[in-house]
DNA sequence: TATATTATATCAGGCCCCTGATATTATCGC
DNA sequence: GCGATAATATCAGGGGCCTGATATAATATA
């Protein structure tokens, strides 16, 4: 509750973003991104592409809604960047036989080998960034997740 | 490095997001803003709006440069934020009396009522996530932020 | 069978973040 | 003073995230 500091007038700085967990949280991740767009630029991906091509490595044929369900996004949001992918053919879309409405989805193989390219940039930022955690970090920061979801 | 997990093939997740620490950083993150957002609903205002305001509150009278760079965002992305908060009535921008192109901003009272009132339900979100995370977590976070800038 | 519910895909619009570009003003070096 | 440099503000456009709304297909239920 972090009552009592250093109370020079009795009301200033009632809440100060730039001392909490949340300010913390959301720099590390902003440099995350920025780091990965970074390591991503020289194969015209950013981190959240990167990231669905990963998924669709994992479980080709996966449709809109397992993405973004993976991908914790609206299927919305899942839907533009397939749509973004699909133009830069590296992911292909076909609708499935049985169920008429799913939009089948599967990496090109351009899709595949500009992945496999990217794998190794990433690999740098993660390392990076484990160099500076503590070994429990990825951890607690789901638990953080979940306690606020 | 998490080298021979279930080998079945040879080939397999060459990089699995979903367990890497850059992807529970992105979890965390996300899960905090969602839920900074639902507490702040009521306010009508979105967590990034909140933290400019807090800014403003600690600095009156700063600049659009000044409070990008506290947000760590560029000076384009805070422009467009100053823009909407100057519509909804919470700031006002004046030109400064001695540089003629720097735009000094404030609160205004509606800006101020809407702020103290926010605080409360932003300490909540805070709450929740230091009741998750270990008591350097913050230190740790903004290691690894300065680590891949 | 007919209806209601659920799941999927997708359109529209808004906010936040970025890069790139431009115009204006301050400041520094000559 | 004058030109180069830097700082500030701002326009334009794209990507990723959201909510709200709509259409269609699959499934559960009365």
């Amino acid at each position: 509750m972090k009552s009592a500091k250093t109370p020079s007038t009795s009301e200033e700085t009632p809440f100060a973003p730039q001392e909490s967990l949340g300010y913390a949280i959301k720099r590390a991740q902003q440099a995350l991104r920025l780091h990965m767009d970074r390591q991503l630029k020289d194969f015209g991906l950013t981190a959240p592409q990167y990231n669905v091509l990963c998924s669709l490595e994992d479980e080709p044929g996966a449709s809109n809604a397992r993405l973004a369900r993976r991908a914790f996004v609206t299927p919305q949001t899942m839907q533009s960047m397939l749509v973004k992918l699909d133009r830069l053919g590296l992911i292909e879309r076909s609708p499935d036989a049985e169920h008429g409405r799913i939009q089948r989805t599967q990496l090109t193989e351009k899709g595949q080998d500009v992945l496999s390219k990217a794998h190794r940039s990433v690999l740098e930022t993660e390392k990076i960034a484990r160099e500076a955690a503590s070994p429990d970090a990825a951890a607690m920061l789901l638990r953080i997740a979940d306690a606020l979801s």
